[in-house]
RNA sequence: GGAGAGGUGGCCGAGUGGUUGAAGGCGCCGGUCUCGAAAACCGGUAUAUCCGCAAGGGUAUCGCGGGUUCGAAUCCCGCUCUCUCCGCCA
């Protein structure tokens, strides 16, 4: 959510941010809501101030024993009436500003590359080369297929389509790198793990920015009204939502594993075949709730960290520093890591890592208090995939194929496989 | 799912219609004392919002939302969360 007074002491500064990502509009309207709604607290306040005084006489004189005057109670009466008015106004007034702000994305930070689409993203740096195979290289579709690790078919007979099946070696392998990957960012990189809910309430889904524009991709639970998260961001972005925290308490960096679920309706028909786009997944998520001075070169260091996976798995992987128009709603700076897929032949996104600002903090309001007795701030909050695991094994699968079909598990896996081979079957 | 109890400030805990944003205690911050610390003593210690350049002032908030009243932490209604017991269950 965007800080109104902001927008009320430089809505020009906040209409060309937006512009900048391609969202146009007038601040006008909002900027008339927010004074009328100023109006008319001040005379509903000024209303109150009188009934109080007047209330407090009237008890002064039960104190002594005298009856309230007729004529003040009949008049205090009335005022008690133009005070709800005025509560109903500020409070319709509100919820439609509220409304409105609750659609608002993030401003982008001005070192945020200018474009409106992804072509306009920039490669910051790339690590390996994108190997061809000296034998015709399969999609992992089809590898996965015939070492009998994915099936395809049975998932869709479970659930329909984009949904999928692992077993033995294929699923072996997915629970090896989540452990490892956990171990990693908990044992070198300083992120505690957290075991977390993935249905939420409503109002954590607000917090984090999916609700309420984004409902068409998530599923949710009509009875209960819970919503199955799309990712470990959102219940992570609420963990200290309503709090403030203490001096001293940042940065507090978490990581965890859990299921993604994605509708993704416009989506239909992309990426049908495999497992690139599928509606869930599981995925290791990194996150930093930091104070706000910090938070650019946080982010740095959450990509390096992303980064470390894809080295240490030996893949290749290129950083895109994503343009103002392709950053996603609750961000203000963005990059994203690539990986290298032999079999398809494409750069696969494995990792998305923001800076959401105070974005998330105000919707959530997530404060913190810089030092003793200072007035509480809104964190910084920041997130990142350590890493997506389906596109994760696509490339591990596609780029360790070997001719006749099996595939080398990467070195740093193989204590957590406990072997090093994914065979062809007999 | 059924029955009951309860949600007051960072924490504990008073408070059942009238200057109560809220006694008291703990914690925390500052000070006195001390070589220093502890103890003791003194003072301070919520958040939001509106007006204002500021100083300052107003308003709101005792789980949330409504109602009664000149006036609600206190009374009424709804919701929600927590706890206990029963039931069910990995």
């Amino acid at each position: 959510m965007l800080s109104i007074e902001l927008i009320r002491r430089d809505p020009e500064l906040v209409r060309q941010a937006l512009a900048r990502r391609g969202e146009d509009g007038s601040l006008a309207g909002l900027l008339d809501l927010d004074a009328r709604r100023r109006a008319a607290i001040s005379r509903g306040d000024e209303l109150r101030a009188r009934r109080n005084q007047a209330s407090r006489e009237i008890g002064q004189l039960r104190a002594a024993g005298q009856d309230a005057p007729p004529d003040v109670v009949r008049e205090m009466r009335e005022v008690g009436e133009q005070i709800n008015g005025l509560e109903q106004e500020v409070k319709d007034l509100e919820e439609q500003i509220h409304a409105i702000l609750l659609e608002l994305p993030n401003l982008p930070r001005p070192d945020v590359p200018e474009g409106l689409s992804e072509e306009q993203n920039i490669i910051a740096r790339q690590w390996g080369e994108p190997q061809t195979l000296d034998f015709p290289a399969k999609p992992h579709w089809d590898l996965a297929e015939e070492l009998g690790i994915i099936d395809f078919q049975r998932g869709v007979k479970l659930s329909g389509s984009r949904f999928y099946t692992m077993s033995g070696y294929g699923a072996r392998l997915e629970r090896a790198l989540i452990g490892w990957m956990l171990d990693l960012h908990t044992g070198e990189h300083g992120y505690t793990e957290l075991a977390l809910p993935i249905l939420v309430r409503r109002e954590v889904m607000e917090g984090s920015g999916n609700l309420p524009k984004f409902a068409d991709n998530l599923y949710h639970d009509d009875e209960d009204d819970l919503w199955m998260i799309p990712t470990a961001e959102v219940p992570i972005t609420n963990l200290y939502r309503d709090e403030i925290l203490p001096p001293d308490s940042l940065p507090r960096c978490f990581v965890s594993q859990t299921p993604c679920f994605r509708r993704e309706k416009a989506a239909a028909g992309r990426d049908t075949r495999g497992i690139k786009r599928v509606h869930q997944f599981n995925k290791v998520e990194m996150y930093k709730f930091v104070a706000p001075e910090t938070s650019d070169a946080e982010l740095q260091r959450l990509v390096a960290d992303a980064e470390e996976i894809c080295r240490r798995l030996g893949l290749p992987y290129r950083v895109l520093q994503l343009c103002a128009g392709d950053i996603s709603f609750a961000s203000a700076m963005t990059y994203d890591i690539e990986i290298w897929a032999a079999g398809c032949g494409e750069w696969l996104e494995a990792s998305s890592c923001s800076n959401c600002t105070d974005f998330q903090a105000r919707r959530a309001n997530i404060r913190y208090r810089p030092a003793a007795g200072a007035r509480p701030e809104f964190v910084h909050t920041l997130n990142g995939s350590g890493l997506a695991l389906p596109r994760v094994i696509i490339a591990i699968l596609e780029n360790n194929q070997q001719p006749d079909g099996s595939v080398v598990v990467p070195e740093v896996l193989r204590p957590y496989t406990g072997f090093d081979l994914i065979p062809t079957l007999a």
